[in-house]
Order: structure tokens, then C-alpha cells, then sequence
DNA sequence: TATACGGCATGACGTAACGTCAATGTCAAG
DNA sequence: CTTGACATTGACGTTACGTCATGCCGTATA
């Protein structure tokens, strides 16, 4: 029931100077103070510890999160769900990275060419900043995001548009021997976008993370690879192209 | 060709004290120093910051940097591909602390119970440093993961495992009605593992990811909703326990 | 030509979030 | 009853910069 320090930060994985250190500051002050000076730590004091830690994963200053965490409207659910929210945003800044990476590897073998500022892209993202303000203000967010309900279309509809993502796919293998920059198969890419505003209005890193998944993940690899053996990577390559147009062009 | 300081700071977006300290402890030293004494920056210049600034993202101490990226047997393209490695893995560690997050919503909110132990799971992962210590040892690392070549099956041998693929999913819908928990439904989940391993060694995490995906992408979702309408939320639920019960006992 | 103004330089001190001793008290196990 | 792991409070060290202060450079404008 309750911890003592090595006991809590052996639990958390933080370092015992760490405790002291957010007890010192009134972060995290301990659930009780025994005779001896010991600190002890309750059900309580794990939860606001969990807090801290989430918001650490996020970059808050100690202070910011004493603010946050300390705040008598504080609500630990609410919180919980911006947390997620706000990982999912920096998971898909990952994702963008990765694609910084791979950019600048075909920039030094030679095979595209790549401007300054694109060695720097997604390093920073000033959403961070964004989400900090947002949570600042109010901590009551939603965080249900606006996914159109697949059920709300008749069975007819469904079956349509199934229908049109095969035949999407068919598009993409007969274009298979273009480039997969060409006007062509950029085409297809665009209604395969269309397609997909059925199901929910795409981000650009949204669809990138897609052409990424499509070459990646075994289940889904599969089944394109069962129709050409190299789609996958002609996917990732044509999406990459299309979002990157976007990008430019916004 | 030549960048000033501030030239530089704004193209990369870090501040001009940052890239006067990085100079003073000898990291990026600029590329040619004016009669003035000012600061000139070449095209090398940028790409090794850019190194810099991934070796930063993954939390290596500016010494580390230091004696990694001033090694002569350096390879920016196999550090890359590193690079890309270490940012996947940080990318699911990322999708396991949103698991945790759901977890522990679910638990304030009654729906299930949760041990002390895993309100921290996740937030520190080891493999970071077991990258850090890979990547001192060794530039030169393949990166390229043993994903098994979908095309050195038979076209027979490929027709059965989709096949068995699509009866693993039909099984799901015929126990849609159990609980994700259950015994009979948990078996289902084993067959689906072990048939990933046609494609490649599923790693908990991977598998984890897949839960998570097969709800959350629309495509995906789609093709399983169309099977049943809460199929995709019902895997979910069924491979998470699956997974963590793999981790207890590992 | 003067002057303003933004960018450059070098110190030098400040700071956040701990790490790392040092010196000392506490407690459960053998 | 000692031993060894864990507890306490200082206090100083460290990393990666931020933030002045002070002064020089360079060029666009009055």
C-alpha cells in the first residue's frame, strides 16, 4: 500500500534522486512523512507520478506540469486522452522523420535531389507548442477524432466502394512498369485519395504513413504482393510522390 | 553556398547559441572562419548537422555525438539507416505508452483492473540503450529486418495461406460474441500468430501495432467491419491480451 | 558622409533537471 | 549485534544551452 523510494522508483524506472528532487520542488510531495523522515508513497502518489511522466514524455518543464498536474480543475481522464492524442501527433512526426531519412539517403547515393531546407523538415514540429497552449488553457478536450462511421453507408454503398478500392489497386498494377511519378499513375494515386475521404478525411502524413504501411506491414504487403510481386514499393513510392506534391503545392 | 549563423539557426530551426556551442565544444566546427571572425557554413556543414540534430532526436549526449559522428570510419548512409531503425523502435514504444494510456483509462473508469507495475509500463524502454551501445560498437549495421520474401512461396503455397488467413478471420466472427479473453477466442489469436510467421517473426510489439491498426485504419477496418461490425475493436481487445500474456511469461 | 540597425563576436553568468558524492541515521536479516 | 541495503539532508558538479552585456561589422537610407 504504501512505497517507500527505491520501492516507487524501481516501479517507475526514475532514480530515487529523481523523487526527492520533484518532492523538493513540490511536485510530487509524498503521501506521508514517517517519524524517521521516511518518505512514503501511496495508491495516489503513483497516479500523479504516472501524470508527470506522461507529461515529461512531452517535453513540459517540471513547472509547467506542477501548474497542470496541481490545478484544482484537473481532470486525470481528460488528461489522459490529450496525452494520447499528443503522442499520436508525435508517433506521426516519427513517421515524417523517417521520411527525412530515407530522402536524404537517395539524395547522397545520387538518385533525387533534395533542397537545404528539406535536411532540416520535422525536426521541430511547432504542434508541440500548439498542444501545450491548448492544454494550458482548457483540459477538457474531446479527442475523438472525425472518422466517418463505415456502418452509416447501406450495404450497397459499401460494396460499391470496396468495389472501387480493387479496382483501384488493378489500375496500379497494370501501370506497373511506369514511373511511379508519372502523370499516369499520379492519377490513379489521386483517386485512391477520393477513396479514401469515404472513410475519413486524410492528412498528408496521414496517407505518407500509409504508402509507408502498405510496403511494410506483412498482412497487408501480402496481399499487394499477391497481385504484383513489387506493388508494395511502387505504393510507397507513388504515394510519397503524390504527398509530397501536396505538400508544395499548399 | 556559404550559410552565416543565422542563415543557418533558421534553416534548421535551432537557436545561434546553440550552433556557437556547438562550435565551441569542437562538434560542428564551421567551415571557413572570415577575416572578421565570423562564422561560415558550407553544404558538408548542414548534413552533419542534420546528423547531429537525429542523434539529438534519439537522446545520445552532445559527447557521444561527438565521438560518433567525428569517427573516420563514420558512414553517414549506414547511420541513416540506423537512424531509421532506432525511430521505428521509438515510434512503437510510443504506440505501447498510448496502450498504457487506454489501460489506465479503462481502469479509473472501472472497466478493468490494472497492477501498479503496469501504470509505468513502457515510459522507459532499455532497447534505447542497447541501440546506443550497438551503434558505438559498429556504424556499419545492415538494418534490413529478416522479413521473409512473400515470393519464394509457391503460388500454391500463397493461395494457402491466404487461405487460412481468411478462415483465422471467419473464426474471429463465429466467436464474436466471447470474450476477447477467453480461451477459445485466445487460441484463434495463436493460430493468427503463428501464421504471420509465414511473412516474418512477429515481435510482441509488431503484433501489438497490428492490434492497433486493424482498428484504427480505415481500409483495414473496413475490410474487417464488413466482416463484422465490431471485428476490428473486437482484435484489438483479443491481441492485446494476447500480447500481454506473452510478456508475463516471457 | 553620417547614422542607424540588424547581425556578428566574445565573455560571463544563469538555469533546469537532475547526477554524484559525503556524512550520517535506520532497519530487517543473519 | 553487526552488516548491508536503504533512508536522510546538504552541497557541489554537469549538460546544453538561455540570457544578458559589451562592442565590432556592414550596408541601406537620410
Amino acid at each position: 500500500m504504501a512505497y517507500t523510494v527505491k520501492q516507487l522508483s524501481d516501479l517507475a524506472g526514475v532514480s530515487p534522486r529523481t523523487l526527492r528532487h520533484y518532492d523538493a520542488i513540490g511536485l510530487l510531495k509524498p503521501a506521508s512523512c514517517g517519524e524517521n523522515g521516511y518518505r512514503y508513497y501511496s495508491n495516489e502518489s503513483l497516479l500523479r507520478l504516472q501524470q508527470i511522466l506522461f507529461y515529461r514524455e512531452l517535453d513540459f518543464s517540471l513547472e509547467e506540469i506542477k501548474e497542470i498536474v496541481g490545478s484544482p480543475d484537473f481532470d486525470v481522464i481528460a488528461a489522459l486522452r490529450a496525452h494520447k492524442k499528443a503522442m499520436r501527433q508525435q508517433r506521426s512526426r516519427l513517421e515524417r522523420l523517417i521520411v527525412t531519412i530515407d530522402k536524404t539517403i537517395l539524395h547522397l547515393e545520387g538518385k533525387r535531389n533534395m533542397s537545404h531546407k528539406e535536411y532540416f523538415e520535422n525536426f521541430s514540429e511547432e504542434k508541440q507548442r500548439k498542444y501545450a497552449e491548448e492544454i494550458r488553457q482548457r483540459f477538457g478536450d474531446k479527442a475523438f477524432e472525425g472518422c466517418t462511421d463505415w456502418s452509416s453507408y447501406t450495404p450497397e454503398q459499401q460494396a460499391a466502394i470496396r468495389a472501387e478500392i480493387e479496382s483501384i489497386y488493378r489500375d496500379f498494377v497494370e501501370k506497373i512498369d511506369h514511373d511511379p511519378r508519372s502523370a499516369e499513375v499520379q492519377q490513379i494515386v489521386a483517386r485512391w485519395h477520393q477513396n479514401l475521404r469515404y472513410f475519413y478525411e486524410p492528412s498528408v502524413e496521414g496517407m505518407r504513413g500509409l504508402g509507408q504501411f502498405y510496403s511494410e506491414h506483412p498482412d497487408f504487403a501480402a496481399k499487394f504482393r499477391s497481385m504484383h510481386p513489387t506493388l508494395p514499393e511502387f505504393l510507397l513510392e507513388a504515394i510519397d510522390e503524390y504527398c509530397g506534391n501536396l505538400t508544395g503545392a499548399v
